[in-house]
Formats: structure tokens, C-alpha cells, sequence
RNA sequence: GGCGGAGUUCCCGAGCGGUCAAAGGGGCCAGACUGUAAAUCUGGUGGCUAUGCCUUCACAGGUUCGAAUCCUGUUUCCGCCA
């Protein structure tokens, strides 16, 4: 890894890429200077990111660190991957105001690790990025060492962090192993001599002991980059598989667009800031125009950086000419009936729905039913009564609510 | 270990012997409006062979014509004390 030849950009100019979007630095007052003595002597920085392989599936939460990695990849500098394989049996306790229930095997994380590795592969330049899991340093550490570690650490100290400390006066369990967390999330940092390390905000107090654990050990101390947490498409919350709030990144063009395209007004800034590379003057000035028009651009510029880069585009017309004119989608899943269930070649209307699936029960379909919200047949007629005689055939196209379609396939 | 309190429908949370499939809020669903955004308005939100029937209020029993509501045991959680 002698980058020595590489020649970087401007202090300035590195500084205006990195702080895009970026909520806090720490200590703020140290990053230039490390950008600076990285240009004199010609020494790319070493910037870590830390994740835990539990079965992750990549979404745009996801991509706010892991495209900040990248710009200081394209800036020149080392990117460092830590795959936290031994920390994932030990469950991050971030940001939770509850002990994480399971904890996982070593050939599951193994195999998350490498899913993990495919698909990153399609924000940063894994050809470029030194990967490390963290097993290779604490499976060797025996007590004696782990006592040494922990002794750098108070329980005052522990309890500043914002979610022992709420668990604490909630009296809600906090367990010794999810203590140490964040002291092996820190010795990482020792372990690879990190110069920067990214994550969301709810990392400072990590971020923060590893500087000291690097001081202790005679190293250069690391400058934390936070990212603000992105939220979800419900606007608040943040971005989350549980919360299924989320855009994955292996999704097609057309449901991120749709997905997109559901996000409220006000998220926009945010989104414009953290995933994609527009210029903010430019940024602002799409947010002054029409939000639908400026959702669009979003939603395009995000989807071509996962997919082929005319996708953004394609994407837009596709939804245009399907979802926004009101058209059926491209796709209608198709459900077998049982025919034990047609009497004189039609179906009961409520136990049509339920059976396609529409509805999880007759229940439910009545409703449906009853307040106007089922239709049938190629032009979307209304259902009116719950035991409205449907007549069936190969094909036939049943539509519940705004955007729920199925398509009746008889059994030859 | 002792004492006290609590477990209600997806979530929070009323109910404290009949009028309870169970208030209210959240969420969610549908309709209107719209940029299939937000906000707003309206309605809905246990199941079924459906104007009736069945199953729900931690679990198991019991008292009553009748229980989510009272009693007993079990269990989980919380508070106070040791």
C-alpha cells in the first residue's frame, strides 16, 4: 500500500467533500490538520468503518458511511473495513434502550460477512479497501489482556453514553458483555492505526475511547466523522429493516422510484444531502421548484448510482407512464383458484378476495367490499356487495384498494 | 427472601359483576382531496357457512343466572424493603 506517489487534492478542497452531510466531527479542529500533513508527506489517511455481519441487507441507511468511505477513497486515502465477526456475538448496544435478545453463531456470521462484502462492493471499491475482521485480534487476547483493557475503562465513564445511562435509570438490564461493546469497538481502532473513523452519531462515545486507548498506546489518536442518521420513508424514524421504512440497495429501479416517490416534502434535503453528489446550490435550487419534479431527480440520481446509470431515467418514465397515469403495473402476480369455489362460472365476491389472497379474511373483504375499495375486471368496476356474484374467468384482474392487484389463473 | 402493584384486542391505554368484541389515542386499511407526498376530512380495524353464531381481556381452576371485572393457584413484569 505505498500511495506515497498519490498526489491529493487541496486541504480545501478535501474538506468540502468531507464534510458534506456530515453531522459532528471530533475534534473538529483536527481535521484539517491531519488532511494537511497527509498532502506534505504523501501519506494516505487511514479512514475505518466498522459493521457487525448480522444478516444485513444493504439500504440507503446503510450507504450514508459507506459512501463517505468512498469520497476518501476517491480522495486517495486507505479505506479500512472492519468486519466485526468476534463483536457480533456480542450485539451493539447502540441506540437501544433494550439488551438485544439473540446472539449469533460463528458460521452465521461468517456467511453474513461475506453477503455483507458482495454487496458493499457496490459503494466503495473493495479492489482498493483493506478488510480485517476483528476475530483476528480478540481470539487471541486471554484474560489477563481483556482485564488490561477494561481497566481503561470506568463504569462513570460507561454510563455517560446516552443509552446505558437511560437504561441505567430505567432500571432496565445492562449486561457486562454489552459493556465491553464499546471498548472492542475502540481497541479496533488501535489495531489498525485508524487516522479517521466513520459512523452515525450514536458512535461519538466509541469514537471517543478509542482516541483514548490510541493515546495510551503511543499512537496517533483517531478524529471521529459522524453521519446524522438517515431517516426512513415515513420521515421519522430512522432507516430500518424492522421498521420496513427502508430502500434496499439491490431493489429494482421502479420500487425504489415508487418508494421514493412516497417520501414526505421535507426529507428531501436530507436525502439530496446524503446520497447523492449534487451540488447543494444546485440542491436548493430543485428544492424551490416542484417537489414532484425535485423527488424525481432524487429518486434518479440514487438509482443510477445502483443500477446502469440510464436506470434514473428509465425510471421516471416508468413510473410516469404507469403509476402517476394511473396504469396497470408491468408485473400482476397471478393466483390459481380453487374451483371448488365457482358455482355457475362465478365466485362470491367477498370469498373471491379472500382467496386470491387480497384480503387476509372473509372479514376483511366485507369491509373492503363495503367501503368501495374492491374492484374487478379490465375496467376496475366497482364491487358493491359483499356477496356480488363474480363472474370468473382466465385472467381476470381483481383490484383491492389503491395499488393492490391480482390475477385470477384457473386451474385447466 | 419480605411487602405492595400490575399483566386488556397490532401498540399505548380505559374498563373493575350484566347495556363489553370491550372507551380514547397511535398505527394500519379504505374513500375524498393531491404531486399515488404531507396535512386535512369521512369511515373501518377478532373470526365465521353472518342481522345470528363462535373465540378473545397472562395461564389453570372456582364463585355466580351472568366475569375482562370477585376468589384460589401458577407464571411474568414492576415498585418498596432486606
Amino acid at each position: 500500500m505505498s500511495a506515497a506517489s498519490t498526489s491529493f487534492p487541496p486541504v480545501e478542497e478535501q474538506l468540502r467533500i468531507i464534510l458534506r452531510g456530515v453531522e459532528k466531527v471530533v475534534p473538529q479542529e483536527e481535521l484539517a490538520k491531519k488532511l494537511a500533513k497527509s498532502r506534505e508527506t504523501g501519506t494516505p489517511l487511514r479512514v475505518k468503518y466498522g459493521i457487525d455481519p448480522t444478516g444485513i441487507d444493504v439500504h440507503l441507511g446503510h450507504t450514508v458511511p459507506l459512501r463517505k468511505l468512498r469520497q476518501f477513497q476517491e480522495l486517495g486515502h486507505q479505506a479500512v473495513l472492519i468486519i466485526g465477526n468476534f463483536t457480533a456475538m456480542v450485539g451493539d448496544p447502540s441506540g437501544r434502550d433494550q439488551a438485544r435478545a439473540k446472539r449469533l453463531s460463528a458460521e452465521d456470521v461468517e456467511a453474513n460477512a461475506r453477503d455483507y462484502l458482495h454487496q458493499v462492493g457496490k459503494v466503495i471499491d473493495l479492489s482498493k479497501t483493506e478488510i480485517h475482521r476483528n476475530g483476528e485480534w480478540f481470539s487471541k487476547m486471554n484474560f489477563a489482556d481483556i482485564l488490561t483493557l477494561c481497566s481503561k475503562v470506568t463504569v462513570a465513564q460507561l454510563l455517560t453514553r446516552d443509552d446505558f445511562a437511560k437504561r441505567y435509570a430505567n432500571q432496565s438490564p445492562i449486561f457486562l458483555h454489552e459493556c465491553l461493546y464499546p471498548i472492542m469497538q475502540a481497541w479496533d481502532s488501535v489495531e489498525i492505526k485508524s487516522d479517521i473513523e466513520l459512523g452515525g452519531t450514536e458512535q461519538l462515545y466509541s469514537f471517543m475511547l478509542a482516541r483514548d486507548l490510541q493515546r495510551d498506546q503511543g499512537l496517533e489518536q483517531q478524529i471521529g466523522v459522524m453521519s446524522p442518521i438517515l431517516v426512513g420513508l415515513d420521515g421519522k424514524l430512522r432507516m430500518g429493516k424492522s421498521l420496513g421504512n427502508y430502500i434496499g440497495i439491490a431493489e429494482s429501479p421502479l420500487d425504489m422510484m415508487k418508494k421514493f416517490m412516497q417520501i414526505p416534502d421535507d426529507v428531501m434535503k436530507m436525502y439530496f444531502e446524503l446520497l447523492t453528489d449534487i451540488p447543494l446550490e444546485e440542491v436548493s435550487a430543485l428544492l424551490t421548484g416542484h417537489p414532484k419534479l425535485a423527488k424525481q431527480r432524487l429518486a434518479s440520481e440514487v438509482i443510477s448510482q445502483y443500477h446502469v446509470p440510464s436506470a434514473g431515467a428509465e425510471a421516471i418514465q416508468q413510473w410516469e407512464a404507469q403509476v402517476s397515469a394511473g396504469a396497470l403495473p408491468t408485473e400482476i402476480e397471478s393466483v390459481v383458484l380453487d374451483s371448488a369455489l365457482i358455482t355457475n362460472g362465478t365466485v362470491q365476491a367477498a370469498h373471491l378476495l379472500k382467496n386470491t389472497g387480497l384480503c387476509a379474511t372473509t372479514s376483511d373483504a366485507r369491509r373492503l367490499i363495503a367501503q368501495g375499495g374492491a374492484y374487478f375486471g379490465e375496467d376496475l368496476q366497482t364491487i358493491t356487495a359483499h356477496d356480488q356474484p363474480i363472474p370468473v374467468s382466465h385472467g381476470l384482474l381483481l383490484k383491492a384498494g389503491k395499488k393492490r392487484y391480482v390475477r385470477i389463473s384457473l386451474p385447466s
